[in-house]
RNA sequence: GGGGGGAUUCCAGAGCGGUCAAAUGGGACGGACUGUAAAUCCGUUACUUCGGUUUCGAAGGUUCGAAUCCUUCUCCCCCCA
């Protein structure tokens, strides 16, 4: 299967450009994706994107993974409907940084002809002057077709408006492409559907500009099954950098999936074959309580995103907090293993002098720790019944706890609803 | 430049002198049911030392009492020139 087909087959093809499966015939090539600067780091979204990226790779060709330091400070208008706020430097340059990192990760720099490349398009930007960059680039695209692109149209017919620089961008994403196709015979840019409009702007460029030809495919927007936006847990983005989003919490992410959004990311974000897709379905159907599909899932990629050791731990914590393990299995470890249990727990630390004498459940919950925000939300959770300390629902707001509650004298564990624990460790 | 409409608690959107911490819907969170699913049903959705306290674009004013009335300001939308 080559690699057009494994996309199409995966669900990853939105649209291609005319001749692109002709041309990635012909032998190795070589193609990029290009990642925003706008967070240190990259989230479970991007992850398409890689893995494209390893699938292009895998499949022969030679794989670019261009971050954005120069688009990066212009900001792409795609999808937004509001003017963008400049990244400041220094923010832009941690952010650089904290992908490349990451993408070092995944990709193979180390496999002769088709090794991996990581491109900084502000290399070549850095010492363009305006001035040039007008004359050589800004002749060969008329504004007309620049006003024709989506991002650019809405944005004219709305209030906002939009400033020259975004509207700027995609001469210079499509400059990138250029660059690229001139200096690293960079024949192929693939990105999200979002990006269509851009990735042509750089082809038609290479064609005016070059005399040449490029190409372009694009992998659809990924949503739930209930039509809401993907990569989103608990209000909060779900990261691929362990400080923010942690193993265990990545971990739970996937297997939290719906039936048939695991069926889909399967796909999507693992490289399991066809027919062990299929398998692994069929095992699911019949017994959907087991959940095999989002155990593989959840496994598979956080294997690949952590590693071993922080899988195993995760694991472990999952089957603490969600198998049948009782308090007694806690007891049994000592304070380091408790606190591996529960690295990707969010903990909070209080001093032994101050808890001798006790602390209400409110106190504890919204003064000592910020589990709740306030106390009036801390009260109304323990009266709605959804806060348990130690496993044992918390009866009533008043409940004081003492050293005697500790588990092995340092550990409350707080659980809020059924999903969302805490660690409260007395020092 | 002239005329008109609007800004309400996370969002949308009612309220138009007391019964308003503010209808309703959405979202979010929690509960039940389950499989840590989906669907469904139920509850909560300003803070609090539970006495109260601060909220309805901002600042003043009228009133026993204002989200509701008046003044000024800021921002948004529409129509005419």
């Amino acid at each position: 299967m080559n690699f057009v087909e494994e996309l199409r087959w995966r669900g990853l093809l939105h649209d291609i450009m005319p001749g692109t499966e002709e041309e990635l015939a012909k032998g190795m090539a070589s193609g990029y994706i290009g990642f925003d600067p706008t967070a240190d780091s990259l989230h479970v979204g991007s992850l398409l994107q890689i893995f494209t990226l390893i699938r292009f790779q895998k499949a022969g060709h030679k794989p670019f993974a261009l971050v954005g330091g120069a688009t990066g400070m212009v900001g792409d208008p795609s999808g937004k409907s509001q003017e963008r706020n400049l990244l400041s430097e220094d923010i832009l340059d941690k952010n650089l940084k904290g992908i490349q990192t990451q993408l070092e990760r995944f990709l193979d720099f180390n496999c002769g002809l088709n090794s991996a490349e990581i491109v900084n398009n502000y290399d070549w930007f850095k010492n363009y002057s305006f001035l040039d960059f007008i004359r050589d680039a800004g002749k060969h695209i008329t504004v007309n077709y620049m006003m024709s692109k989506d991002s650019v149209k809405k944005r004219l017919e709305s209030e906002v408006g939009m400033s020259f620089t975004e509207f700027s961008y995609q001469l210079i994403q499509g400059y990138d492409f250029y660059y690229l196709w001139k200096n690293k015979n960079c024949v192929l840019q693939m990105g999200g559907s979002d990006q269509w409009g851009n990735i042509v702007t750089g082809t038609e460029f290479i064609r005016r500009k070059g005399g040449g030809q490029a190409f372009a495919l694009t992998s659809p927007l990924i949503k739930k099954s209930d039509g809401t936006k993907f990569g989103k847990s608990e209000g909060g983005n779900v990261w691929l950098d362990a400080k923010k989003t942690s193993p265990y919490q990545f971990y739970q992410f996937w297997l939290n999936a719906s039936d048939d959004d695991a069926a889909n990311y399967i796909k999507i974000f693992t490289f399991f074959n066809q027919q062990e897709i299929e398998n692994l379905i069929a095992e699911h159907a019949e017994a959907p309580h087991q959940r095999a599909l989002q155990k593989a899932l959840a496994k598979d990629i956080t294997q690949r995103v952590h590693g071993d050791e922080a899988l195993e731990t995760a694991l472990k914590t999952t089957d603490f907090l969600f198998g049948n393990g009782s308090l007694d299995f806690l007891k049994s470890l000592d304070d380091e293993s408790v606190l591996t249990v529960f690295e990707g727990i969010t903990q909070f630390t209080i001093l032994k002098a101050e808890f001798e004498a006790g602390y209400d459940a409110l106190t504890l919950l919204a003064d000592k720790t910020s589990i709740f925000p306030s106390k009036g939300e801390s009260k109304k959770m323990i009266v709605g019944g959804g806060v348990s300390i130690n496993r044992d629902k918390v009866p009533n707001p008043e409940k004081i706890f003492i050293s005697s509650d500790l588990i092995n004298g340092k550990f409350l564990v707080v659980q809020k609803g059924k999903k969302n624990y805490f660690l409260v460790v007395v020092v």
